[in-house]
RNA sequence: GGUGAGAUAGUCAAGUGGCCAACGACGGCAGACUGUAAAUCUGCUCCCUAUGGGUUCCCAGGUUCGACUCCUGGUCUCACCA
């Protein structure tokens, strides 16, 4: 039970440091039911969480399963610095309402995959508030400049002239500190949080824990292009809020290596029965298109419902194996007599300009009533016309 | 504070008086092939009812028949020195 559990945690990790800890913490658990702490911290400046963050989601609620209470942390006070990565030295500070909103927000999504009995929200700035000058003076002595200057980024920036903020250095400390007040026995973050996770491991020494907490670090979910990470700037992200059929569809559009990777880190199937999956698969006994879809539908399924993953993936197939229209499309009106083809794709938002829809129709990519447009000059006349851009833009015009 | 370099389409990046709506790369879009996979191939990629017209190359002026390219002033970035 206890080796099962270990594997489990051990899936996806990058890195774990101090293993044994979390062996022993597990084997307590097992012995008298004893539960343990287990932080993950989350930046509260972007509202809408992605498949990424739940990588970290879906390790805590292993560890749920596993006696853990989970600590989710929300750096608010933190969120004032930001997290030096280099891009941005000063952060626009977000208002209390802000804060409280996007929290509000993690907190409704969340629990989609973590166990509410087993998980406490906390805030940071509540003891980070409390900590006052004295105290932050305090944090300060407890590390010195050439070791801070350790920290990759930190480094980097350095040699090559870069401005570092003396505020930058406060974040690792204050990461750890959280840890110290927390009591954390164990902290998951994502490989680009090392230096600060082992902050927490050190403050807490220093601050008198006879244990430290022990590290997991989880890899930086790779997004829809399977190249750069997922993100919502790089638009290669799938939103957690995302509607059913998007979520779907996205899912299937990954490339067949990715999807393992989307198996071993989003999954909740165990380990052995993705082995045997990926052994079908490479056996050509399974078509590596199934095996995606059953992973469409368990994402899907955990973020809406089991009755829409299925209405998502029978929607997929009709557009795409059978290329019928979809079930639901948007649908315009117009009041003319005739319009012309260019500006109907622009009034059902198909296209965002003439120029675009030109080319498109120049290029065979646009139909109207599932039949190819060749003429650029067509017009429509009265009647209802279902009008396609490429694979997957549709709608519906009235011309009355 | 001093000195120097630079600001060009979503990003990177050519162009240094007309051949420029502006090379190229990436990204994106559409098509072919498919499993809306990857890879590959083709075309497109400022706007406009278009073999034409309009508005662009940080901003404001100027020189010129003509400026992304030259001049003046401004704004902003970066590097070196202090």
């Amino acid at each position: 039970m206890i080796d099962k559990a270990l594997k489990e945690i051990r899936r996806g990790s990058v890195e774990i440091i101090d293993f044994e800890r979390i062996k022993k913490l597990l084997e307590r658990y097992f012995h008298t039911g004893e539960r343990y702490n287990v932080k993950a911290g989350f930046d509260p400046t972007a509202p809408d969480l992605h498949l990424g963050h739940t990588v970290l989601l879906q390790k805590l609620s292993i560890f749920q399963q596993y006696g853990a209470n989970v600590q989710f942390l929300i750096g608010d006070f933190t969120a004032q610095i930001g997290d030096p990565t280099g891009k941005n030295a000063t952060r626009k500070v977000l208002s209390k309402e802000q804060v409280l909103q996007n929290a509000k927000s993690y907190k409704d999504q969340i629990f989609n995959i973590l166990d509410p009995d087993k998980t406490t929200v906390v805030f940071n700035s509540v003891w980070l508030d409390a900590l006052g000058s004295k105290g932050l003076l305090e944090l300060t002595m407890t590390y010195n400049v050439a070791r801070m200057l350790e920290r990759d980024d930190f480094d980097k920036r350095y040699k090559s002239n870069e401005s570092i903020s003396i505020s930058e250095f406060l974040y690792p400390l204050l990461q750890g500190y959280d840890s110290v007040h927390l009591k954390s026995d164990i902290e998951l973050g994502g490989t680009d949080q090392k230096f600060n996770l082992l902050m927490g491991r050190h403050l807490q020494r220093t601050y008198g824990m006879t244990d430290e907490q022990s590290v997991v670090m989880m890899p930086i979910l790779e997004g829809l292009d399977g190249i750069q990470k997922m993100s919502k700037s790089l638009n290669n992200y799938i939103g957690i809020t995302e509607k059913a059929n998007d979520m779907f569809g996205k899912i299937l559009s990954i490339s067949d290596e990715l999807m393992w990777r989307y198996y071993e880190l989003l999954s909740s199937k165990n380990l052995d029965d993705i082995a045997i999956l990926k052994t079908q698969v490479d056996e050509s006994k399974l078509h590596p298109k199934l095996a995606k879809e059953m992973l469409a539908l368990e994402i899907v399924e955990r973020f809406h419902s089991k009755q829409q993953a299925q209405t998502a993936k029978e929607e997929f197939d009709k557009i795409h194996l059978q290329n019928k229209i979809p079930s639901e499309i948007q649908c315009f009106e117009i009041k003319e007599e005739s319009i012309w083809i260019v500006k109907a794709l622009l009034e059902c938002k198909l296209e965002i300009s003439s120029s675009q829809a030109r080319r498109d129709i120049k290029q065979g990519g646009v139909k109207v009533n599932q039949q190819k447009v060749v003429d650029e000059q067509e017009q429509l006349f009265a009647g209802e016309y279902i009008l396609q851009v490429g694979k997957r833009k549709f709608a519906k015009l009235k011309v009355l």
